[in-house]
DNA sequence: CCTCCACCGGAAAGCCGGGTCA
DNA sequence: TGACCCGGCTTTCCGGTGGAGG
């Protein structure tokens, strides 16, 4: 009997009427045949990389613009673009893409250069040998064909951030121990790092720069427009819905992904309540949902002893109105790990694990002096009311022995 | 104006579990 | 098997420090 409904349900639910004609198409990873007001910067690149196709080395660049403004997107497309007209013309040269952040893939500098190395095919293992050698098999790799290379380094400020500029500076003056010819293209959000570069590294990464301002609201409009005319079907979508959209999006600088997101989630929405058309209600509900599915997943992934200072930081804030401070916090983790046979960290410890809470959007925790009474973090919780309970509900669980 | 609290936060080093290689 | 490597997580050490209260 209960196997029949649930046959149903899924025919039913087969059968069903979606707004999505393709929804890859709103993902971030989608590459549109053309890119909208982005023509300036795809030129400037173009412009640098074209001498390439002569096998000069193009100068390294360095772009830079805040999340959502295109950086990787503009990147891709000119380089594939590049790499169609080098396949037609058949002249050696090669891209190659890495995304530094990326957890387990590219975020320290064995890993680095072990998946450039990998995308030449040389196989390397995970861990085990000394950097130098990893180094050592890339330049081989490098060496068996002689040719041009493009290096994409996405999110190149967390790989800095991480494990300090050593990396690109071997990856910079690479070129003078092989016959192969490399630029880099390094793509940031962030500004502020180049400052803690080596000035050698930092002038050579820049010999171009490249900046890519935000969107505006209409520029966003456009954006959501062109792509919602390929992601949903035939007139699903109610009035006004692109603009707020646009209008969410641009109220925090201009984020093109994040537009696309709300609109992607927010036909997602509309699918399972059954409409065949998207509302700006369900707009609002996509930002809701966004906000909590992601405050849940952070919290979902992180490791006990950070339960532990959260659950610590809640119980506090429970009884009072008033600012918690690092102290009390540490006093609660304390006794929390004697109830519960946990192993208790250093105050340090928990100091950075509540900077990291802070980073995370999951708590705010600012510097204060209380002057006579010394100095500490005021710390207040972040988190969306509504998500409170669900939150509870899985520190408990993970909390408990 | 000086003191001195209760932490902050950088640097370095240790531990441990994952791995390679000869 | 032992010497060695990498990377994540912690601990240790320790020099700051904003401002209320004296």
């Amino acid at each position: 009997m209960i196997e029949k409904g649930l046959e149903t349900f899924f025919e039913v639910f087969l059968n069903k009427q979606s707004v999505f004609f393709d929804k890859r198409v709103l993902q971030s990873s989608y590459i549109p045949e053309t890119i909208l007001h982005r023509e300036e910067q795809t030129k400037q690149i173009a412009t640098i990389l074209a001498p390439a196709l002569k096998k000069d080395k193009p100068s390294n660049i360095f772009i830079y613009g805040k999340t959502g403004t295109g950086k990787t997107l503009t990147t891709k497309y000119t380089t594939q673009k590049l790499m169609q007209v080098s396949a037609k013309e058949n002249i050696p040269l090669k891209v190659l893409y890495v995304n530094c952040k990326l957890k387990r893939s590219a975020d320290t500098e064995y890993r680095l250069i072990a998946q450039l190395a990998t995308e030449l095919g040389k196989s390397i293992p995970p861990t085990g040998l000394p950097t130098e050698e990893v180094y050592k098999s890339f330049l081989r790799a490098l060496n068996k064909q002689k040719q041009n290379y493009i290096l994409i380094l996405d999110e190149i400020d967390q790989l800095i951030i991480k494990t300090g500029d050593n990396a690109l500076y071997n990856l910079t003056r690479i070129n003078e121990n092989t016959e192969s010819q490399i630029s880099l293209i390094g793509i940031s959000n962030d500004i502020v790092f180049v400052d803690n570069l080596d000035p050698r590294v930092r002038s050579s990464l820049s010999e171009e720069e490249i900046i890519f301002p935000p969107y505006n609201a209409l520029q966003i409009q456009s954006i959501l427009k062109q792509r919602a005319e390929i992601a949903f079907n035939r007139d699903v979508l109610g009035q006004g819905v692109v603009e707020k959209c646009a209008a969410y999006a641009a109220r925090d600088h201009g984020d093109a992904r994040r537009a696309l997101e709300l609109l992607r989630v927010a036909g997602e929405v509309a699918d399972r309540k059954n409409y065949k058309k998207i509302t700006t209600e369900h707009i609002d509900e996509a930002e809701g949902k966004i906000d909590r599915d992601r405050v849940i997943d952070i919290i979902t992934t992180q490791p006990r002893q950070y339960h532990l200072v959260l659950y610590s930081i809640l119980s506090l804030q429970a009884g009072r109105s008033n600012s918690i401070f690092t102290g009390e916090v540490y006093e609660i983790y304390k006794s929390l790990c004697g109830k519960t046979n946990t192993s208790v960290l250093t105050q340090r410890r928990i100091s950075d694990i509540i900077s990291e809470f802070d980073m995370l959007g999951i708590v705010n925790a600012k510097v204060i002096s209380k002057g006579r009474y010394g100095r500490t973090r005021t710390i207040s919780i972040e988190i969306p009311i509504t998500v409170l309970p669900i939150i509870k509900k899985i520190l408990e669980e993970s909390t408990r022995v």
